[in-house]
DNA sequence: TTGACATGCAAGTATGCGCTTGCATATAAA
DNA sequence: TTTATATGCAAGCGCATACTTGCATGTCAA
C-alpha cells in the first residue's frame, strides 16, 4: 500500500500510467517519445526508466523482454486497494 | 489529482484518514491521544496539524470550528477519480 | 567480428518535504 | 481580569527522492 501510494505521488509517473492505458506493452523508447510528444514532459531516458522501476515495484507496472526492448504494461488492479480502505461516502456532521 | 495523490503518500496522513474513518468529527487533541494510542505514531501536535493542513487543502478532510476546538471530518469521494482515472482491468500481453 | 541500438547501473546534485522548536493567537473557566 | 486550554504561525534541520551524467551490458544486423 505504501509503494501504490507513493508511487502515484509523481506526476511524470501517473502521466505514465496515462500513456500505458492508451496503449498497453510499449517500451522504454517508445513511452519517451509519446512522454515528450503529448505529455510535454522532457525528461531524460534514464529518469523514466528510474520512475518504471518504482512503478514496476509497487505492482502497478508488469515487464517482459522482447530481445533488446522491454515492454510495459499497465496492471491496475492494486490501485483498487485505495477506495476499499477509505469509502466515498461523507458522513454528515453532527449538529 | 496531485494533492490528491501527495496527500495519501505519507504514512502518518494514511492513518489520520484511518482514524477519520473509524470517528468523525474529531479534534487535533483527540486525533494525537488516538494516534498514539492506536497506531504507534509518536509526532508532536504540530506535525499531525501540518499533516491535517495538507489532507484539508487536497478535500479529503473538511472541518468546522467548534469553541476552542476545530473539529474535522473525512471525505473520501475525490479518491474515486484515482480508479475512474485508471481502470482496474489488466489487458492480455500480445503475443 | 564490428557497429548500431536499447537498456542497465552507479554516483553526484538539488529540490522538496516531514519534523521539530519557539512563540503567538483565540476561546473558556476561575 | 488572570489562568488554562486548543490551535496557528514561522523558521530551521535533516533526510528522501527526482534528476542528470557517464559508463557498462546486452542484443541484433551487416
Amino acid at each position: 500500500m505504501d509503494d501504490i501510494c507513493r508511487a502515484i505521488a509523481d506526476p511524470t509517473r501517473r502521466a505514465i500510467l496515462d500513456e500505458l492505458v492508451q496503449r498497453q506493452g510499449q517500451s522504454l523508447f517508445e513511452l519517451c517519445s509519446r512522454l515528450t510528444m503529448k505529455h510535454g514532459i522532457s525528461s531524460t531516458r534514464q529518469a523514466i526508466s528510474q520512475h518504471l522501476d518504482v512503478l514496476e515495484a509497487a505492482g502497478l507496472v508488469h515487464t517482459e523482454r522482447d530481445g533488446r526492448s522491454k515492454l510495459h504494461w499497465f496492471d491496475g488492479r492494486l490501485l483498487q486497494a485505495i477506495t476499499r480502505r477509505w469509502p466515498a461516502a461523507k458522513k454528515g456532521k453532527r449538529r
